[in-house]
DNA sequence: GTCTATAGGGTGATAGAC
DNA sequence: GTCTATCACCCTATAGAC
């Protein structure tokens, strides 16, 4: 059940986190996953696809872990405030999102597709929540769902970056905290 | 004027922009510069001292051009509108944000560190404005100057996260536009 | 399925001629 | 100041034995 090839996409999806897709090596892969050359090659064609394993995993772990907080239990808007709140690991930034700084991702569309998935669903799955806001009244109808989700989706993404910035996690923190902030007058609470 | 020098560190800040510090090689750099080795090992002790060089340049050239937009005419969530909606080539992204994907820049003081000063100073600068804005009544006393800064902040590196996964610039102006109709309502003209 | 050996080219740096 | 030659090592991939 812990099969050379599930190592190799393991290590695959830990490095391209930690280092991108560029600053990933094979060597480095097979290292951390304990393989030899061929196991690699026989498994996978070549680095790219081996990539492409590990971002699909990588993307489908994500949406299932964001589904759970998006439709659970609380009003729209409280499910929004945990998602965006819940405990994450700051300071490596969105395994997703980070791929996106990548040269080789961007200009390879086998790679780029999954990233650009992830985010169009993303994008409207919160735009669902916050239309649920605004229909049972806990949000201001003035406000656009589709604009307003990708203010929120931007405010995610962005805080890792000013927190990697800062060498600290708490910018995060304080960007989510200023977009609820902003958010919260624009709300309340669903009766 | 276009010395030897000048041209290795303008070629490095755009390699450095398209590709990161781990994916920009000495051998690339030279080719753009139209250098030899020698030039380059003359003028810097390497590959991180021309990369401080060049990031040192682009942190520069960028504050100069963010303080003549919140330094210029209209009132203080003008120029931070006028800033944010300024044109950008947005899908190369943020030239400074895209270096804290960069494991080798966030592993390295050195080049941390002027990535680290910029956002800072940028930070501070917004929270500055916002607080004129409190001070003239042109924004609601509520909110926290300092965490609506970052969350602004946030909302400009996010979108360039955004635009790049969407390979296409729209999503960043979403962003944008959102964020500033969260502002909207919190903001009145200060005559 | 996994291993080792090998390949051709790139990486980052040094040496020394001009 | 700039060039070319050279270096030891790493990169991604292939071949073929086991």
């Amino acid at each position: 059940m812990e099969s050379t090839r599930e190592r190799l996409i393991e290590s695959t999806r830990q490095l391209l986190w930690e280092r991108g897709y560029v600053g990933t090596s094979p060597k480095a892969i097979l290292s951390r996953a304990d393989a030899g050359q061929g196991s690699m090659y026989h498994h996978f064609s070549g680095k790219p696809e081996l990539a492409l394993a590990a971002i699909n995993r990588t993307a489908e772990e994500m949406r299932a872990g964001i589904e759970v907080q998006l439709s659970g239990p609380g009003t729209p808007v409280e499910r929004i405030t945990a998602y965006l709140r819940r405990e994450r690991d700051v300071l490596k930034g969105c395994p997703v999102g980070g791929l996106t700084q990548d040269p080789e991702i961007m200009d390879d569309p086998m790679l780029h597709q999954p990233v650009e998935e992830t985010f169009v669903w993303l994008h409207g799955r919160i735009a669902e929540v916050l239309d649920e806001a605004r229909a049972c009244g806990e949000l201001d109808p003035a406000l656009d769902p589709a604009a307003t989700a990708s203010t929120i989706l931007a405010v995610l993404e962005g805080g890792y970056v000013l927190a990697r910035a800062a060498g600290a996690p708490e910018p995060f923190g304080y960007a989510i905290d200023g977009v609820l902030g902003l958010l919260s007058t624009r709300t309340r609470s669903a009766d």
